[in-house]
DNA sequence: GAATTAACCTGATCGC
DNA sequence: TGCGATCAGGTTAATT
């Protein structure tokens, strides 16, 4: 699940739990997710309190009263639950619009992180895969951090427009579905919404990216497009409270919704919905992973 | 240097 | 019902 739109919508439902409140104990309940998790990692954090929880990409950026960021990454499998104490009384209390905690419960199969925090609430992560990440850094060393040093713009800004996306592209070989999921060319986007964005903008994913733009580095017509689709794509996805496959959740134990709007991805063999378009769903696989298109409208 | 592939790990699903 | 093969949202190291 976890793409652009997934991450904003646990980061909103994390922040109320988190913002203000403090580390009272951090549990590990095994060394690693996909790196080793830093030997002070609980003493770190055990004490502080959480200025701000933001996102950045597909990471989560709790930052901290000690100076320290915590830098979660949910991986493909990871989810966060949001627990409070049964003796509160606010079982089914408001979260957000349509959104509700969970009751205090009793712990689960790939519990591997909990945080439990001044406000009360328990934070649980939870990653079967473990493809999931946490580390500590200083707030100061962030931006020259490797994971953050290469991150691209964000596609919501208002930063990334058409002319932005050219410099990445121009020149570039690589087909537009490899080079939309190049996380240094623009951040966040993964294989359902780069599949949506290209139906939308009617491009096909096997289309060389750099055709896209202009001599002079000037972005094409079709490349403002593009750069609409993805930001519409995104907008109406983290609207839906993001996209649920299989058993992903939200926070609050509640599914995204997006999934029901998807117009080409997992829709191998249906009707292209394309207003007037005659053509048919395909499945292609590039770079090892499967994309969705209509050979028909996306060219 | 750019582009592609394999690997990380577990669970769900599908066909036999 | 059980078993093996296949596939899955991300990132990155290794290979072409």
């Amino acid at each position: 699940m976890p793409e652009l739109p997934e991450v904003e919508t646990v980061r909103r439902g994390l922040a109320p739990a988190m913002e203000g409140a403090r580390f009272v104990s951090v549990e590990l309940r095994r060394p690693d997710l996909r790196r080793p998790f830093p030997n002070d990692f609980c003493q770190r954090l055990e004490g502080t309190t959480v200025a701000a929880l933001k996102r950045r990409a597909k990471y989560l950026l709790a930052e901290l009263s000690s100076g320290d960021v915590l830098l979660m990454h949910l991986g493909m499998s990871g989810s966060f639950r949001v627990e409070l104490p049964a003796t509160a009384g606010r079982e089914g209390a408001s979260l957000s619009p349509g959104g509700y905690y969970h009751a205090r419960s009793e712990t689960k199969a790939h519990d591997h992180v909990v945080f439990s925090m001044s406000s009360g609430a328990r934070l649980v992560f939870n990653d079967p895969r473990r493809f999931g990440l946490m580390l500590i850094v200083p707030a100061a060393d962030l931006h020259d951090h490797p994971l953050m040093r290469e991150v691209g713009p964000e596609p919501l800004d208002p930063s990334f427009d058409a002319a932005r996306l050219a410099l990445a592209l121009a020149g570039k070989a690589a087909p537009l579905k490899a080079a939309l999921l190049d996380q240094t060319v623009v951040a966040g986007l993964g294989n359902i919404y780069v599949c949506e964005a290209l139906h939308l903008s009617h491009l096909s994913p096997r289309r060389k990216a750099g055709t896209l733009v202009a001599r002079g580095g000037v972005p094409t017509p079709r490349l403002v497009a593009l750069v609409e689709a993805v930001k519409a794509v995104l907008a109406d996805a983290i609207e839906a409270g993001g996209s649920s496959l299989r058993d992903h959740r939200q926070t609050d134990g509640t599914l995204g919704l997006f999934q029901h709007r998807f117009r080409a991805y997992d829709r191998e063999g249906e009707p292209c919905v394309t207003p007037g378009c005659a053509g048919t769903v395909r499945r292609i696989v590039q770079s090892g992973r499967s994309t969705f298109f209509c050979p028909v409208c996306q060219k």
